[in-house]
DNA sequence: CCGAATCCACGGCGATACTG
DNA sequence: CAGTATCGCCGTGGATTCGG
C-alpha cells in the first residue's frame, strides 16, 4: 500500500485519472456541503458549461461516488448527492487540497527564483 | 481550509493540475525511495518518453519539488530527488493513492451496474 | 429544468531526429 | 548520458443547438 512505483501506476492512476480532471473536485467539494439539484451546481461552479457539469456527474455517479435522485415531475427535478464513499474520496482529497493551499507561497517562491535564474542564463548567452 | 469549493477551485487547482498530469506522481514517487539518475528514472517508468520525461522534472523542480544537480563531467551525470517539501507533497499524494487502491473493487463493481442498468434502458427503448 | 448531440479549438503527449 | 527541436495525433472540454 502507498505510493511505491508500481501501486502508483498500475490501476490507481485510472482512478487519479477520474478525480484529477477539470471539475470532479469541485462537484465533490460542493455536495460534499449537502444534496443539491443540477442547476444549483451550475450556478456556483464558474465557467462550468452545461456539458461538461452533465459529463462529470454522470462519471462519478457511474463509479459510485455521486447519487443521482430523479423525481419525475414537470418540470423536471433532480437532485445529488454524495455516496458514502463519495464522502471518504472527499476526505483523502482534503489532504492534498489542504497540502496545495499550504504550500502555495513556497510553490510560488519556488518558481520565481527558478524564473529568475533562467533569465540570467538567457541574458549570459546572449553575451557570448 | 480544506475541500471547501472557493479554496478547492482557486489556486489549489492550479498545484493539483501540476501533480495530476501523467508522470509527475510516478516520478515522485521512484525518486521518494532514493536520489536517481535520468536514465535510471526513464528506465523505471514503463511506457515515458525521454522528451516527457524532461518536461516533468522540469516543471517539478521550477515548483521547487524536485532538486536537480549536475556534475561537469563527461559524460555528463545528473541526479535528481525531492526536496523536503517534495517529499511531504509525497505523503500527502499517498493518502489518494491508498484511497484509489483501496476502493478500487469497489468502484469496478459500480462501474460495472451502472453499465448493465444502462444496457437495460437500452433494450427497453428497442421494444418502444 | 435537465440533458443529449454535434462541431470544433486547443494543448498534452508521443515519435523521431539531432546535439554537447 | 542527458538533453533539445520539430511535427502531428488525439482526447478534453467549450459553444451551440435541439428535445422531453
Amino acid at each position: 500500500m502507498g505510493l511505491h512505483p508500481h501501486s502508483a501506476s498500475c490501476r490507481a492512476r485510472e482512478i487519479l485519472d477520474r478525480v484529477g480532471d477539470k471539475w470532479s473536485l469541485q462537484v465533490i467539494a460542493l455536495l460534499g456541503e449537502r444534496t443539491k439539484r443540477f442547476t444549483e451546481l451550475k450556478r456556483e461552479i464558474d465557467g462550468i458549461s452545461q456539458r461538461m457539469l452533465t459529463v462529470t456527474l454522470r462519471g462519478l455517479e457511474r463509479d459510485g461516488i455521486v447519487s443521482r435522485t430523479v423525481y419525475p415531475v414537470m418540470p423536471p427535478h433532480v437532485d445529488y448527492s454524495l455516496t458514502p464513499m463519495g464522502a471518504t474520496l472527499m476526505e483523502a482529497a482534503n489532504t492534498l487540497v489542504s497540502w496545495a493551499e499550504t504550500h502555495i507561497s513556497e510553490i510560488d517562491a519556488a518558481r520565481a527564483d527558478y524564473d529568475l535564474r533562467a533569465a540570467e542564463i538567457e541574458a549570459l548567452k546572449k553575451i557570448s
